[in-house]
DNA sequence: CTACGTGCAAAAAGTTTGCAATCGC
DNA sequence: GCGATTGCAAACTTTTTGCACGTAG
């Protein structure tokens, strides 16, 4: 069985705190605020024991680091309040290419079984959206908002 | 200027030999049977090349290793002359969890920027089919197949 | 007390880079 | 000959793993 420790609380708690999807990294950094001596091993190992007990989804977006973000939980800028029980837990990102941020989307465009060549069975699709995030959209008129990593 | 060496013709015919979606290591694979001491640093030195003078794309799909395909467009040595800057044109892929195997897709759904939350700028779109190719449906009765990584 | 969890270091996988030798032009 | 290109090894990034110690239960 699990244990308790305060690095698996730090971790868990880290999505809490952020709300969002994060890498590895960026889990590391929140917990560190909690555990300051946590190990980015333990990060990895405890993001694997989340995910097999289905707390926590891994979010791979094309040509990117693997995100994490907290399974079947209401969106960060959208409000609660939807009893949207997870049939099929599948979404899809929106991925702002100025401050790298990933958003949560909950529609999707529908079955696309039709794109696939004669004979080809589909069983899933993924949809990844790029641009600017309202934040990001936002801050442009403003001056500068929240960005952080403008590499 | 870039200099006519065997190895960057090796690299680049190994598309036309193939004729599909590769992956780096599978680029070495086929370059070998023509240049057998060509080395992956060169093979990914010959892919920047050719990325950058638009002769092959790069393919990023969630969770996997980069892959390449040949450009769509249609002047591959010759001089481009002026004015001919890369179009939109976007496709989408299917990746087959039997083979492994990436297959271009030609269609595309459309816009979907009605998917994000009002106030993004949606820029562009991928997406990725995942499911079993159609040889691999052919071949599971036979059994036979060009299976390979089923990790 | 005992086994699971942790931190560190090293490994694995994919990709890039420094450097001396090579080879196109 | 000059300098772009190559092969090798080493660095780098992201993630995993081996091992000895620590700690929850």
């Amino acid at each position: 069985m699990q244990r308790l420790t305060r690095q698996r609380n730090a971790v868990f708690s880290a999505f809490s705190d952020a709300g969002r999807v994060l890498t590895a990294p960026q889990i590391l950094a929140h917990a560190r605020e909690i555990v300051p001596e946590i190990s980015l091993s333990t990060v990895y190992r405890q993001v694997s024991l989340l995910l097999a007990d289905g707390e926590i989804a891994k979010v791979e977006l094309p040509g990117e680091p693997a995100r994490y973000e907290v399974a079947c939980k209401p969106a960060a800028h959208g409000q609660p309040g939807h009893g949207d029980s997870h049939a099929d837990h599948h979404h899809h990102y929106f991925h702002c290419s100025s401050c790298g941020q990933v958003y949560l989307l909950h529609s999707c465009p529908g079955p696309m079984d039709d794109l696939a060549p004669k004979g080809f069975q589909v069983k899933s699709h993924e949809v990844t959206l790029h641009g600017i995030c309202a934040s990001c959209a936002g801050a442009e008129t403003t001056g500068k908002g929240r960005a952080g990593k403008s590499h």
